[in-house]
DNA sequence: GGGATATACATCGTCGTACGATATATTCCA
DNA sequence: TGGAATATATCGTACGACGATGTATATCCC
């Protein structure tokens, strides 16, 4: 590392150290909200990708269940991976799948009673925390100083 | 699922329909920027968690040197979770790791001349694209309605 | 000063889950 | 109708995080 004219300390790149902090800060930030959120999952008896598999169900856009397909998507994993997803959901009860009548290929994905309600705390939990954590999230993600460079 | 009186739609635990949409956009922004992240780092031969550690190396707070244990909880790791990354990493010359002279117990990680000329790309690289996915995680964070409930 | 206790890191076995490769079922279309 | 395309499923593999435990060094306090 040196220093440059302005005093700016550098790495070999030439980047200011001020912003890896900035940085390093926001994904810190990033790190405590989900480290929060699969704690609370956790609590619940999930994994933090099976509350997010309710999360994407229940806020799927438009009045039609999504399929795995759709589930992967949102998730932006592989269909596959969604398929085993799923399949290890429907053996513990937390979704249903039925077959489209319309594609019989398509699974449609529903929450079963008892996923609908642990979702509905879970978010609660979450819409709580996020309260907290909201200010720090936008400062840290305002300080990265876009633009300016 | 139900209708309440004012026609928003509710389940299981009384929360809206629209609330569990914005929830859901706000994750799927954060996992559509961790997967560019994670990308970019694979391309640039890394795997996600040793770009965050080597971040969260550059960006340590304070002139000294971070530790092991400093990584872990920068990472919200198990200790011993850090000293099998950082091992990892000093094998593959990413990292030096030095006994402190102080307290020979504790571990100096600093960045090698390559991982430092990585870590600036790759910081490069989030810049540019945090110019562009920062609006749309700034409004899904904004959408939340924190507070008004 | 020296034994007990605490701290910092390291090692080993295990497990969950994401993936690539591949398979099966269904639909679409020429 | 038959072949290509689509949607999901299955199987073997691998990576990394963890719990339990071990080792080295430091600190406390009588």
């Amino acid at each position: 590392m040196s220093l440059d004219g302005q005093g700016r300390t550098l790495s070999g790149a030439g980047l200011d150290k001020a912003q890896y902090r900035a940085i390093a800060a926001f994904r810190y930030e990033l790190r405590r909200f989900l480290s929060f959120s699969e704690a609370e999952a956790a609590s619940a008896g999930l994994p933090a990708q099976q509350h997010q598999a309710l999360l994407a169900i229940a806020g799927h856009p438009g009045p039609e269940a999504p399929t795995v397909g759709a589930l992967a998507e949102q998730l932006l994993i592989a269909p596959h991976t969604a398929a085993e997803l799923v399949s290890r959901m429907v053996e513990s009860g937390l979704l249903a799948k039925t077959a489209s009548t319309r594609d019989r290929r398509r699974m449609e994905l529903t929450l079963t009673e008892r996923s609908d309600a642990i979702l509905g705390r879970l978010t609660a939990a979450h819409l709580e925390e996020l309260k907290i954590l909201e200010p720090a999230l936008a400062k840290a993600l305002g300080r990265l100083s876009l633009g300016r460079r």
